[in-house]
DNA sequence: TATGAATGAGAGTTCATTCAT
DNA sequence: CATGAATGAACTCTCATTCAT
């Protein structure tokens, strides 16, 4: 209903990025062309090499504005007391984070390979790391499976995204017991167990 | 002398499966290519088509190799009773069987996205999906929580392996550890919560 | 302050000339993009193309105004006498005329197979077959050696302005030999050997 | 006459230099692409990926094979001892070797900006100095215009090639006159002068 | 006097694959 | 049991150029 090339000025570099997103997280980063992303977008190839430097840029980009939530919830993080609580609500709003996020963290998960050597997977890394810091307790006695539960917590929930995705039930209620579990998970390393 | 290319013969086909695998899990499946494989084994390309019919042959055989324990380990669980000694078992017999092959779950962890339109990738996912139901109750009553903490139990031993890796502490105590945290979970789903 | 944007009005074209020169003689002609050029003088490639038609075109009009006093040389020397004196005189104009343009000289020397094609190229190479036919007679009796003296006359004050640049020694005592070696080899022909 | 796919087998190699090298000389380096090469052979451009890595590599053979005539003069003028004889063989040797592979060299007189930035193009550069090494005498009192006048021979022979292809006059002769021309540069630059 | 956005053509390169020998 | 030689399709990326604003 009118909405052809006229409403599409300016927002071009936003339309790269969602196209490229939505085949990277069908397709894999590699077996993603850019002749592809540019067929759906119904622009030349070189209009993508307008906007971005390269294509690993595309995906740097996407990355860098949708992590920024993480690094957020980080920083709060580390300045709050290392509470039972503080876990919690570590938990609760990254599970938020990854459904608003979800085609990002599909991709992720489901490209780790090439994620391993594009600078950005580095950094990730460096966050999923400062997350699971501030789960689990730095007292040298805290026994393996504690250090287990933690990052158990946070595998739960990264795959519960895309397992459940198929199974049957209410997301809502999917994601809540997801989150369920993950609490659970902390809570028990939190007590040493 | 003597362990040169006389001592090759005959297990080229090994030798290929060998290194393909190092090679996939280290770079990723399509970021590894025949070339690299032929290099490194000192053959040419062509000689690996002779071994196999295509590159996604080549990964196809090892998975076929290195999956049979996964299928007898279900055949086995499909005949026992859903006990929680029997689940118990299943996560042991899993756990090493996991140690074993750990190049080829490493691999698949991080290549997911290719895995997922392997025909390979398919069968794999459905003896997952066996395990899944060998763990969890069918009860339509069971809640979603237990659902979770079955799935969750097998992703703490997948993810277990390569994030593990790099955290410091004997490799062994890690695997039981983490084999430990898995019980745990699904001894939770076994008594409905 | 002040030496900015301000000052640079008005001289645009003049800029461009400069720095696509220095590119020119510093990366060749081919191998110098206007991206390049533009990114230097922080304008956009669509700037250049208010200033000049095309590429060739910047390079071109780099050309008309630096070859300007070459063709007032040759006016000058075709209505000389053909003594030795006028030679001597075309030499000594000549050098003085390379050493003022000597970027554009060492990007024509380094760059003749671009020149080739180029409609300038032709043009100059018209203007050295014009200087030669001053230097050397048209006495069908010249013998070929001294033709080959008068190119090679030119040919050394060509050369000589980049290789002896690395070479040690006060740059003006250079050009002065230079000089003197091509006035003795046009002296000689001049003489018949 | 039956010439055709038949006898070209097993030579691949050698006529892909061989147009290679014609083309390069002709359009130059930067302006031959692989797929003109390519079709000019009637083979796919793959195929020169089969016989060389790159583009430069291709070059960079055509070099290998025809510059260690000049490596053997060097080594050979560097044992001989430092006297006019010596430097006149190297002349007349030079004239030979320039004759016989004079499309190589017209390629790198009208390709000096590419060769600049090729690996082959340094070590051709060296083999110049190595030449002029011999030429001229390393006694610091040498004047500055003996020393001149030793380029300005080779200058002379390297320019000549291509400069007098245009001219009239039989080549033999035309190459004659040269050679003497530049023994003649280089005998006085050996008196001193 | 310039820019922002885009294009079409083409570059060099790599890939999995084939097949006669 | 393997190689040498080649192919066709695709890839990422760069270029000179255009044009509405």
């Amino acid at each position: 209903m009118g909405t052809g090339k006229q409403q599409r000025r300016g927002d071009t570099r936003q339309r790269i990025q969602d196209v490229a997103l939505e085949l990277f997280a069908e397709q894999g980063y590699e077996k993603t062309s850019l002749r592809e992303i540019a067929e759906r977008l119904e622009v030349t190839k070189a209009a993508l090499y307008y906007h971005f430097k390269t294509k690993e840029d595309i995906l740097t980009s996407i990355f860098d504005d949708m992590t920024r939530p993480i690094d957020e919830l980080i920083e709060w993080g580390k300045e709050q007391p290392r509470t039972l609580d503080t876990k919690r609500a570590i938990l609760t709003r990254y599970s938020e984070i990854l459904t608003n996020a979800a085609p990002l963290f599909r991709f992720m998960q489901e490209n780790q390979a090439t994620m391993r050597d594009l600078k950005t997977g580095e950094s990730f890394k460096d966050r999923m790391l400062a997350l699971l810091d501030i789960l689990r307790d730095d007292d040298p006695a805290t026994p393996m499976t504690a250090q287990v539960r933690c990052f158990s917590a946070l595998f739960t929930m990264h795959g519960g995204m895309f397992v459940l995705k198929d199974a049957d039930g209410d997301p809502e209620e999917k994601r809540k017991a997801i989150l369920e579990v993950a609490i659970e998970l902390v809570t028990q390393a939190h007590h040493g167990a």
